[in-house]
DNA sequence: GGCCGTGTACATCGAAGGATGCAGGCGCGG
DNA sequence: CCGCGCCTGCATCCTTCGATGTACACGGCC
Protein backbone atom coordinates (compact mmCIF):
# COMPACT_ATOMS: atom_id res chain seq x y z
CA UNK A 1 0.00 0.00 0.00
CA UNK A 2 2.65 2.94 -1.18
CA UNK A 3 1.45 6.28 -1.15
CA UNK A 4 1.72 7.42 -4.96
CA UNK A 5 2.85 10.71 -4.91
CA UNK A 6 3.30 13.27 -7.83
CA UNK A 7 6.04 15.97 -6.99
CA UNK A 8 5.21 19.89 -8.92
CA UNK A 9 7.92 21.90 -8.18
CA UNK A 10 9.71 24.70 -11.01
CA UNK A 11 12.75 24.82 -9.05
CA UNK A 12 14.90 21.95 -10.46
CA UNK A 13 17.38 21.93 -7.24
CA UNK A 14 14.25 22.34 -4.64
CA UNK A 15 12.60 19.59 -6.75
CA UNK A 16 15.53 17.38 -6.43
CA UNK A 17 15.27 17.15 -2.78
CA UNK A 18 12.00 16.77 -2.23
CA UNK A 19 12.14 13.35 -4.16
CA UNK A 20 15.55 12.73 -2.14
CA UNK A 21 13.20 13.16 1.09
CA UNK A 22 10.13 11.15 -0.02
CA UNK A 23 12.14 8.55 -1.83
CA UNK A 24 13.63 7.91 1.59
CA UNK A 25 10.22 6.44 3.17
CA UNK A 26 9.49 3.13 2.56
CA UNK A 27 6.39 3.65 1.86
CA UNK A 28 6.35 6.25 -0.59
CA UNK A 29 6.93 6.49 -4.36
CA UNK A 30 7.18 9.42 -6.09
CA UNK A 31 4.93 8.60 -9.29
CA UNK A 32 6.23 12.04 -11.25
CA UNK A 33 7.77 15.17 -11.53
CA UNK A 34 6.17 18.40 -13.06
CA UNK A 35 8.01 21.68 -13.39
CA UNK A 36 4.87 23.68 -13.54
CA UNK A 37 1.32 23.95 -12.84
CA UNK A 38 -0.16 23.03 -16.64
CA UNK A 39 2.16 19.95 -16.64
CA UNK A 40 1.04 19.13 -12.64
CA UNK A 41 -2.43 19.04 -13.56
CA UNK A 42 -1.72 16.96 -16.78
CA UNK A 43 0.04 14.43 -15.14
CA UNK A 44 -2.30 14.35 -12.23
CA UNK A 45 -4.66 13.49 -15.41
CA UNK A 46 -2.39 10.59 -16.60
CA UNK A 47 -0.68 9.35 -13.53
CA UNK A 48 -3.77 9.50 -10.73
CA UNK A 49 -1.33 9.92 -8.34
CA UNK A 50 -2.57 9.59 -4.53
CA UNK A 51 -1.27 13.08 -3.29
CA UNK A 52 0.23 15.98 -5.55
CA UNK A 53 2.99 18.26 -3.65
CA UNK A 54 2.38 21.22 -4.75
CA UNK A 55 4.63 24.43 -4.87
CA UNK A 56 3.01 27.50 -4.57
CA UNK A 57 5.03 29.87 -7.08
CA UNK A 58 5.40 28.02 -10.60
CA UNK A 59 5.08 28.90 -14.33
CA UNK A 60 2.66 28.98 -16.57
CA UNK A 61 0.19 28.38 -13.80
CA UNK A 62 0.41 29.34 -10.41
CA UNK A 63 -0.02 26.23 -7.69
CA UNK A 64 -3.34 27.50 -6.00
CA UNK A 65 -5.17 27.04 -9.87
CA UNK A 66 -3.39 24.18 -10.38
CA UNK A 67 -4.41 23.02 -7.41
CA UNK A 68 -8.22 24.19 -8.14
CA UNK A 69 -7.89 22.06 -11.10
CA UNK A 70 -6.63 18.78 -9.61
CA UNK A 71 -9.43 18.82 -6.90
CA UNK A 72 -12.36 19.92 -9.15
CA UNK A 73 -11.39 16.90 -11.29
CA UNK A 74 -11.15 14.70 -8.06
CA UNK A 75 -7.94 13.46 -9.37
CA UNK A 76 -5.94 13.76 -5.56
CA UNK A 77 -5.37 15.06 -2.70
CA UNK A 78 -3.32 18.11 -2.26
CA UNK A 79 -0.82 19.25 -0.28
CA UNK A 80 0.74 22.86 -1.06
CA UNK A 81 3.88 23.92 0.04
CA UNK A 82 5.52 27.49 -0.10
CA UNK A 83 8.04 29.66 1.42
CA UNK A 84 6.31 32.28 2.68
CA UNK A 85 3.00 31.90 4.67
CA UNK A 86 1.48 34.38 3.25
CA UNK A 87 -2.08 34.63 4.24
CA UNK A 88 -3.21 35.20 0.64
CA UNK A 89 -1.30 31.82 -0.18
CA UNK A 90 -2.32 30.08 2.59
CA UNK A 91 -6.35 31.27 2.47
CA UNK A 92 -6.12 31.08 -1.86
CA UNK A 93 -4.76 27.07 -1.56
CA UNK A 94 -7.73 26.03 1.16
CA UNK A 95 -9.91 27.55 -0.61
CA UNK A 96 -8.96 25.62 -4.01
CA UNK A 97 -9.57 22.74 -2.08
CA UNK A 98 -6.08 21.89 -0.89
CA UNK A 99 -6.19 19.46 2.09
CA UNK A 100 -3.31 20.58 3.19
CA UNK A 101 -0.17 23.17 3.56
CA UNK A 102 3.07 23.06 4.61
CA UNK A 103 6.40 26.00 4.80
CA UNK A 104 9.60 24.80 3.09
CA UNK A 105 11.24 25.18 5.88
CA UNK A 106 9.04 21.69 7.75
CA UNK A 107 12.27 19.05 8.93
CA UNK A 108 12.58 15.99 5.82
CA UNK A 109 10.51 14.02 8.85
CA UNK A 110 7.81 16.16 9.23
CA UNK A 111 7.64 16.23 5.74
CA UNK A 112 6.75 12.83 5.01
CA UNK A 113 4.11 12.53 7.90
CA UNK A 114 2.57 15.18 6.20
CA UNK A 115 2.02 12.93 3.03
CA UNK A 116 0.75 10.24 5.11
CA UNK A 117 -1.76 12.47 6.71
CA UNK A 118 -2.83 14.18 3.60
CA UNK A 119 -2.96 10.32 1.47
CA UNK A 120 -5.30 8.72 4.98
CA UNK A 121 -7.63 11.87 4.01
CA UNK A 122 -6.69 13.98 6.96
CA UNK A 123 -5.77 18.01 6.92
CA UNK A 124 -3.12 19.16 7.58
CA UNK A 125 -1.48 22.75 8.38
CA UNK A 126 1.77 24.42 9.13
CA UNK A 127 1.54 25.15 13.22
CA UNK A 128 2.92 28.37 12.35
CA UNK A 129 0.09 29.51 10.27
CA UNK A 130 -2.71 27.49 12.02
CA UNK A 131 -3.26 30.09 14.56
CA UNK A 132 -3.79 32.58 11.56
CA UNK A 133 -5.80 30.07 9.75
CA UNK A 134 -7.91 30.08 13.37
CA UNK A 135 -8.31 33.48 13.89
CA UNK A 136 -9.52 34.21 10.73
CA UNK A 137 -11.89 31.54 11.14
CA UNK A 138 -12.88 32.76 14.11
CA UNK A 139 -13.57 35.72 12.16
CA UNK A 140 -14.81 34.97 8.80
CA UNK A 141 -16.07 38.63 8.10
CA UNK A 142 -15.89 41.96 10.02
CA UNK A 143 -19.21 42.46 9.03
CA UNK A 144 -20.27 39.03 10.27
CA UNK A 145 -21.13 40.79 13.84
CA UNK A 146 -24.62 39.58 13.84
CA UNK A 147 -24.87 41.97 16.03
CA UNK A 148 -25.98 40.80 20.08
CA UNK A 149 -28.82 42.82 20.27
CA UNK A 150 -30.61 41.87 16.85
CA UNK A 151 -30.03 38.39 17.80
CA UNK A 152 -31.29 38.81 21.12
CA UNK A 153 -34.62 40.37 20.05
CA UNK A 154 -35.06 37.69 17.68
CA UNK A 155 -34.88 35.21 19.88
CA UNK A 156 -37.74 37.30 21.96
CA UNK A 157 -39.93 36.32 18.74
CA UNK A 158 -42.82 33.79 19.13
CA UNK A 159 -42.03 30.36 17.18
CA UNK A 160 -44.63 31.56 14.83
CA UNK A 161 -43.23 35.28 14.37
CA UNK A 162 -39.92 33.48 13.94
CA UNK A 163 -41.48 31.13 10.82
CA UNK A 164 -42.85 34.35 9.31
CA UNK A 165 -39.11 36.04 9.34
CA UNK A 166 -37.77 33.24 7.44
CA UNK A 167 -40.09 33.23 5.09
CA UNK A 168 -39.32 36.84 4.77
CA UNK A 169 -35.78 36.66 4.06
CA UNK A 170 -36.74 34.44 1.17
CA UNK A 171 -38.36 36.81 -0.66
CA UNK A 172 -42.14 35.51 0.16
CA UNK A 173 -45.18 38.09 0.34
CA UNK A 174 -47.80 37.38 2.49
CA UNK A 175 -50.14 35.35 0.48
CA UNK A 176 -47.25 33.20 -0.25
CA UNK A 177 -46.64 33.00 3.51
CA UNK A 178 -49.96 32.58 4.15
CA UNK A 179 -49.99 29.84 2.28
CA UNK A 180 -46.97 27.92 3.08
CA UNK A 181 -47.71 28.36 7.04
CA UNK A 182 -51.61 27.79 6.15
CA UNK A 183 -53.07 30.36 7.94
CA UNK A 184 -54.89 33.69 6.34
CA UNK A 185 -52.70 36.33 4.60
CA UNK A 186 -54.51 38.87 6.84
CA UNK A 187 -52.78 36.54 9.64
CA UNK A 188 -49.31 36.18 8.02
CA UNK A 189 -49.67 40.44 7.92
CA UNK A 190 -50.36 40.70 11.31
CA UNK A 191 -47.19 38.73 11.90
CA UNK A 192 -45.06 40.43 9.51
CA UNK A 193 -46.60 43.68 11.33
CA UNK A 194 -45.63 42.39 15.18
CA UNK A 195 -42.65 40.99 14.32
CA UNK A 196 -41.36 44.48 12.32
CA UNK A 197 -42.62 45.77 15.77
CA UNK A 198 -40.59 43.80 18.21
CA UNK A 199 -37.62 44.17 15.56
CA UNK A 200 -37.98 47.86 15.28
CA UNK A 201 -38.20 48.20 11.36
CA UNK A 202 -39.95 49.69 9.15
CA UNK A 203 -40.47 47.28 6.29
CA UNK A 204 -40.68 43.78 5.32
CA UNK A 205 -37.94 44.47 3.34
CA UNK A 206 -35.31 45.54 5.83
CA UNK A 207 -36.57 42.31 8.05
CA UNK A 208 -35.76 40.02 5.29
CA UNK A 209 -32.38 41.65 4.98
CA UNK A 210 -31.83 40.44 8.83
CA UNK A 211 -32.84 37.42 8.57
CA UNK A 212 -30.16 36.89 5.64
CA UNK A 213 -27.69 38.40 8.33
CA UNK A 214 -28.47 36.09 10.80
CA UNK A 215 -28.59 33.53 8.49
CA UNK A 216 -32.42 31.85 8.26
CA UNK B 1 12.36 28.10 30.99
CA UNK B 2 9.51 25.78 31.93
CA UNK B 3 6.09 25.73 30.34
CA UNK B 4 3.43 26.46 33.33
CA UNK B 5 0.21 24.23 32.42
CA UNK B 6 -3.12 24.63 34.25
CA UNK B 7 -5.52 21.69 34.00
CA UNK B 8 -9.05 21.93 33.65
CA UNK B 9 -11.23 18.53 33.39
CA UNK B 10 -14.09 17.58 35.49
CA UNK B 11 -13.22 13.42 35.66
CA UNK B 12 -10.81 13.02 38.16
CA UNK B 13 -9.32 9.89 36.99
CA UNK B 14 -8.54 11.63 33.44
CA UNK B 15 -7.12 14.75 35.07
CA UNK B 16 -4.60 12.73 37.19
CA UNK B 17 -3.90 11.06 34.19
CA UNK B 18 -3.19 14.09 32.03
CA UNK B 19 -1.20 15.58 35.25
CA UNK B 20 1.05 11.94 34.84
CA UNK B 21 1.56 12.68 31.33
CA UNK B 22 2.66 16.66 31.79
CA UNK B 23 4.90 15.73 34.37
CA UNK B 24 6.96 13.23 32.08
CA UNK B 25 7.64 16.15 30.03
CA UNK B 26 10.99 17.98 31.52
CA UNK B 27 10.03 20.98 30.89
CA UNK B 28 6.39 21.21 31.69
CA UNK B 29 5.04 22.24 35.30
CA UNK B 30 1.31 21.34 36.15
CA UNK B 31 0.73 25.06 37.70
CA UNK B 32 -2.76 23.80 38.70
CA UNK B 33 -5.80 21.90 38.83
CA UNK B 34 -9.61 22.73 38.09
CA UNK B 35 -12.55 20.47 38.38
CA UNK B 36 -15.23 22.97 36.93
CA UNK B 37 -15.29 26.00 34.44
CA UNK B 38 -15.17 28.40 37.16
CA UNK B 39 -12.40 26.87 38.70
CA UNK B 40 -10.46 26.85 35.61
CA UNK B 41 -11.21 30.84 34.85
CA UNK B 42 -10.02 31.42 38.64
CA UNK B 43 -7.42 29.25 38.96
CA UNK B 44 -5.95 31.17 35.49
CA UNK B 45 -6.26 34.69 37.10
CA UNK B 46 -4.57 33.71 40.10
CA UNK B 47 -1.81 31.07 38.88
CA UNK B 48 -1.30 32.97 35.06
CA UNK B 49 -0.24 30.03 33.61
CA UNK B 50 1.24 29.39 30.20
CA UNK B 51 -1.56 27.07 28.80
CA UNK B 52 -4.60 26.45 29.92
CA UNK B 53 -5.64 22.44 29.09
CA UNK B 54 -9.33 22.81 29.16
CA UNK B 55 -11.67 20.10 28.80
CA UNK B 56 -15.58 20.77 26.89
CA UNK B 57 -17.89 18.86 28.97
CA UNK B 58 -17.63 20.03 32.57
CA UNK B 59 -20.05 21.47 35.27
CA UNK B 60 -21.08 24.28 36.08
CA UNK B 61 -19.48 26.43 33.16
CA UNK B 62 -18.48 24.31 30.16
CA UNK B 63 -15.01 24.35 28.52
CA UNK B 64 -15.75 26.60 25.54
CA UNK B 65 -17.73 29.36 28.15
CA UNK B 66 -14.39 29.29 30.21
CA UNK B 67 -11.96 29.46 27.14
CA UNK B 68 -14.17 32.59 25.93
CA UNK B 69 -13.60 33.79 29.47
CA UNK B 70 -9.67 33.23 29.71
CA UNK B 71 -8.77 34.38 26.16
CA UNK B 72 -10.86 37.72 26.72
CA UNK B 73 -8.84 38.46 30.07
CA UNK B 74 -5.83 37.28 28.14
CA UNK B 75 -4.68 35.23 30.20
CA UNK B 76 -3.35 32.12 29.09
CA UNK B 77 -3.36 30.51 25.56
CA UNK B 78 -5.74 27.55 25.30
CA UNK B 79 -5.62 23.78 24.21
CA UNK B 80 -9.02 22.51 24.19
CA UNK B 81 -9.57 18.73 24.57
CA UNK B 82 -12.34 16.92 24.06
CA UNK B 83 -13.59 12.93 23.47
CA UNK B 84 -15.78 13.53 20.29
CA UNK B 85 -14.98 15.89 17.12
CA UNK B 86 -18.05 17.12 16.85
CA UNK B 87 -18.32 20.13 14.87
CA UNK B 88 -20.32 22.30 17.12
CA UNK B 89 -17.44 21.73 19.56
CA UNK B 90 -14.53 22.56 17.52
CA UNK B 91 -15.83 25.31 15.92
CA UNK B 92 -17.37 26.54 19.25
CA UNK B 93 -13.83 26.19 20.99
CA UNK B 94 -11.93 27.96 18.22
CA UNK B 95 -14.91 30.97 17.85
CA UNK B 96 -13.95 31.04 21.71
CA UNK B 97 -10.43 31.93 21.07
CA UNK B 98 -8.84 28.69 21.67
CA UNK B 99 -5.14 28.40 20.28
CA UNK B 100 -5.69 24.77 19.98
CA UNK B 101 -7.91 21.87 19.56
CA UNK B 102 -7.19 17.96 20.10
CA UNK B 103 -8.97 15.04 20.92
CA UNK B 104 -8.55 12.59 24.29
CA UNK B 105 -7.14 9.47 22.10
CA UNK B 106 -4.12 11.84 21.23
CA UNK B 107 -0.91 9.79 21.87
CA UNK B 108 0.82 10.92 25.50
CA UNK B 109 3.81 12.44 23.17
CA UNK B 110 1.75 14.58 20.93
CA UNK B 111 -0.04 16.10 23.88
CA UNK B 112 3.06 17.26 25.29
CA UNK B 113 4.28 18.34 21.47
CA UNK B 114 0.76 20.41 21.40
CA UNK B 115 1.08 22.13 24.60
CA UNK B 116 4.34 22.85 23.73
CA UNK B 117 3.20 24.34 20.21
CA UNK B 118 0.93 26.47 21.81
CA UNK B 119 2.88 27.70 24.41
CA UNK B 120 5.14 28.70 21.56
CA UNK B 121 1.85 30.79 20.32
CA UNK B 122 1.58 28.58 17.75
CA UNK B 123 -2.27 27.18 16.73
CA UNK B 124 -2.98 23.56 16.78
CA UNK B 125 -5.35 21.18 15.32
CA UNK B 126 -6.14 17.27 15.73
CA UNK B 127 -5.39 16.32 12.58
CA UNK B 128 -8.94 14.33 11.98
CA UNK B 129 -10.38 17.33 12.51
CA UNK B 130 -8.61 19.58 10.32
CA UNK B 131 -9.67 18.66 7.29
CA UNK B 132 -13.61 19.59 8.12
CA UNK B 133 -11.92 23.13 9.63
CA UNK B 134 -10.67 23.43 6.33
CA UNK B 135 -13.72 22.40 4.79
CA UNK B 136 -15.64 25.07 6.54
CA UNK B 137 -13.42 27.46 6.11
CA UNK B 138 -13.16 27.18 2.18
CA UNK B 139 -17.21 27.49 2.65
CA UNK B 140 -17.82 29.58 5.62
CA UNK B 141 -21.45 29.01 4.13
CA UNK B 142 -23.28 27.15 1.06
CA UNK B 143 -25.72 29.74 0.09
CA UNK B 144 -22.41 31.83 -0.43
CA UNK B 145 -22.64 30.42 -4.13
CA UNK B 146 -22.83 33.85 -5.96
CA UNK B 147 -24.94 32.04 -8.61
CA UNK B 148 -22.96 32.88 -11.87
CA UNK B 149 -26.56 33.69 -13.84
CA UNK B 150 -27.50 36.15 -11.18
CA UNK B 151 -24.20 37.69 -11.33
CA UNK B 152 -24.03 37.87 -14.60
CA UNK B 153 -27.89 39.45 -14.44
CA UNK B 154 -26.73 41.92 -12.09
CA UNK B 155 -23.70 43.03 -14.31
CA UNK B 156 -26.12 43.71 -17.47
CA UNK B 157 -28.68 45.99 -15.14
CA UNK B 158 -27.44 50.00 -15.83
CA UNK B 159 -24.97 51.93 -13.43
CA UNK B 160 -28.23 53.65 -11.82
CA UNK B 161 -30.44 50.07 -11.61
CA UNK B 162 -27.23 49.05 -9.99
CA UNK B 163 -27.32 51.74 -7.30
CA UNK B 164 -31.13 51.41 -6.51
CA UNK B 165 -30.22 47.74 -6.28
CA UNK B 166 -27.51 48.42 -3.16
CA UNK B 167 -30.36 51.30 -1.65
CA UNK B 168 -32.72 48.17 -2.09
CA UNK B 169 -29.85 46.08 0.05
CA UNK B 170 -29.84 48.43 2.43
CA UNK B 171 -34.04 48.19 3.25
CA UNK B 172 -34.99 51.61 2.08
CA UNK B 173 -37.98 52.54 0.68
CA UNK B 174 -38.62 54.21 -2.37
CA UNK B 175 -38.98 57.42 -1.18
CA UNK B 176 -35.67 56.61 0.66
CA UNK B 177 -33.87 55.56 -2.59
CA UNK B 178 -35.35 58.91 -4.34
CA UNK B 179 -33.85 61.32 -1.36
CA UNK B 180 -30.78 59.74 -1.43
CA UNK B 181 -30.25 59.32 -5.33
CA UNK B 182 -31.70 63.17 -5.75
CA UNK B 183 -34.55 61.97 -8.03
CA UNK B 184 -38.44 61.57 -8.02
CA UNK B 185 -39.82 59.03 -6.25
CA UNK B 186 -41.60 58.51 -9.12
CA UNK B 187 -38.36 57.65 -10.64
CA UNK B 188 -37.07 55.69 -7.84
CA UNK B 189 -39.83 53.27 -8.68
CA UNK B 190 -39.38 52.86 -12.10
CA UNK B 191 -36.15 51.56 -11.48
CA UNK B 192 -36.94 49.04 -8.86
CA UNK B 193 -39.52 47.47 -11.15
CA UNK B 194 -36.89 47.84 -14.20
CA UNK B 195 -34.02 46.07 -12.57
CA UNK B 196 -37.09 43.43 -10.44
CA UNK B 197 -38.15 42.89 -14.57
CA UNK B 198 -34.46 42.31 -16.16
CA UNK B 199 -33.63 40.05 -12.52
CA UNK B 200 -36.56 38.39 -13.42
CA UNK B 201 -38.21 38.78 -9.44
CA UNK B 202 -41.13 39.32 -8.01
CA UNK B 203 -40.64 42.11 -5.61
CA UNK B 204 -37.97 44.85 -3.86
CA UNK B 205 -37.68 41.72 -1.22
CA UNK B 206 -36.03 39.46 -2.86
CA UNK B 207 -34.13 42.50 -4.63
CA UNK B 208 -32.79 43.04 -1.75
CA UNK B 209 -32.51 39.48 -0.39
CA UNK B 210 -30.12 39.00 -3.71
CA UNK B 211 -27.90 42.21 -2.90
CA UNK B 212 -27.48 40.82 0.18
CA UNK B 213 -25.98 37.33 -0.95
CA UNK B 214 -24.38 39.16 -3.60
CA UNK B 215 -22.71 41.70 -1.01
CA UNK B 216 -23.87 45.33 -2.07
C1' DG C 1 -64.46 29.17 38.53
C1' DG C 2 -62.81 33.91 37.19
C1' DC C 3 -59.12 36.83 35.71
C1' DC C 4 -55.11 37.97 33.63
C1' DG C 5 -51.27 37.67 29.97
C1' DT C 6 -49.86 35.79 25.66
C1' DG C 7 -49.94 33.60 21.18
C1' DT C 8 -52.60 33.08 17.22
C1' DA C 9 -56.09 34.46 14.07
C1' DC C 10 -59.01 37.53 10.94
C1' DA C 11 -61.09 42.09 8.78
C1' DT C 12 -60.68 46.94 7.56
C1' DC C 13 -58.38 51.05 5.72
C1' DG C 14 -54.85 54.39 4.50
C1' DA C 15 -50.06 54.19 2.61
C1' DA C 16 -46.46 52.07 -0.02
C1' DG C 17 -45.11 49.46 -3.76
C1' DG C 18 -45.12 47.95 -8.75
C1' DA C 19 -46.73 47.88 -13.69
C1' DT C 20 -47.36 50.66 -17.55
C1' DG C 21 -47.23 54.55 -20.85
C1' DC C 22 -44.77 58.32 -22.32
C1' DA C 23 -41.10 62.18 -22.94
C1' DG C 24 -36.36 64.28 -23.15
C1' DG C 25 -31.38 63.25 -23.90
C1' DC C 26 -27.72 60.82 -25.40
C1' DG C 27 -24.51 58.01 -28.84
C1' DC C 28 -24.32 55.50 -33.37
C1' DG C 29 -24.69 54.01 -38.04
C1' DG C 30 -27.20 54.57 -42.20
C1' DC D 1 -29.29 64.76 -40.77
C1' DC D 2 -32.33 61.58 -38.94
C1' DG D 3 -33.95 57.51 -37.23
C1' DC D 4 -32.86 54.05 -33.77
C1' DG D 5 -31.87 52.10 -29.41
C1' DC D 6 -30.99 52.92 -24.74
C1' DC D 7 -30.82 55.17 -20.35
C1' DT D 8 -33.04 58.24 -17.41
C1' DG D 9 -36.90 60.63 -15.72
C1' DC D 10 -41.89 61.50 -14.37
C1' DA D 11 -47.19 60.56 -13.84
C1' DT D 12 -51.17 57.36 -13.56
C1' DC D 13 -53.60 53.25 -11.90
C1' DC D 14 -54.18 48.97 -9.45
C1' DT D 15 -52.13 45.70 -6.05
C1' DT D 16 -49.89 44.67 -1.97
C1' DC D 17 -48.41 45.97 2.35
C1' DG D 18 -48.66 47.42 7.17
C1' DA D 19 -51.08 49.55 11.18
C1' DT D 20 -54.90 48.95 13.99
C1' DG D 21 -59.00 46.97 16.35
C1' DT D 22 -60.94 42.85 17.64
C1' DA D 23 -61.79 37.88 18.74
C1' DC D 24 -60.77 33.46 20.66
C1' DA D 25 -57.99 29.67 22.67
C1' DC D 26 -54.73 28.40 26.10
C1' DG D 27 -52.07 28.28 30.56
C1' DG D 28 -51.00 30.15 35.07
C1' DC D 29 -52.57 32.24 39.38
C1' DC D 30 -55.32 33.91 42.91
Amino acid sequence: MTIRVLVAEDQQAVRAGLVLILRSAGDIEVAGEAADGEEAVRLARSLRPDVVLMDVQMPRLDGVSATRQVVAEGLADVLVLTTFDLDEYVFGALRAGASGFLLKNTEAADLIAGVRTVARGEGLIAPAVTRRLIAEFAAPKPARQPDPAQHAAVAALTPREREVLSCLGQGLSNAEIAARLEMAEATAKTHVSRLLGKLELRSRVQAAVLAQELGL
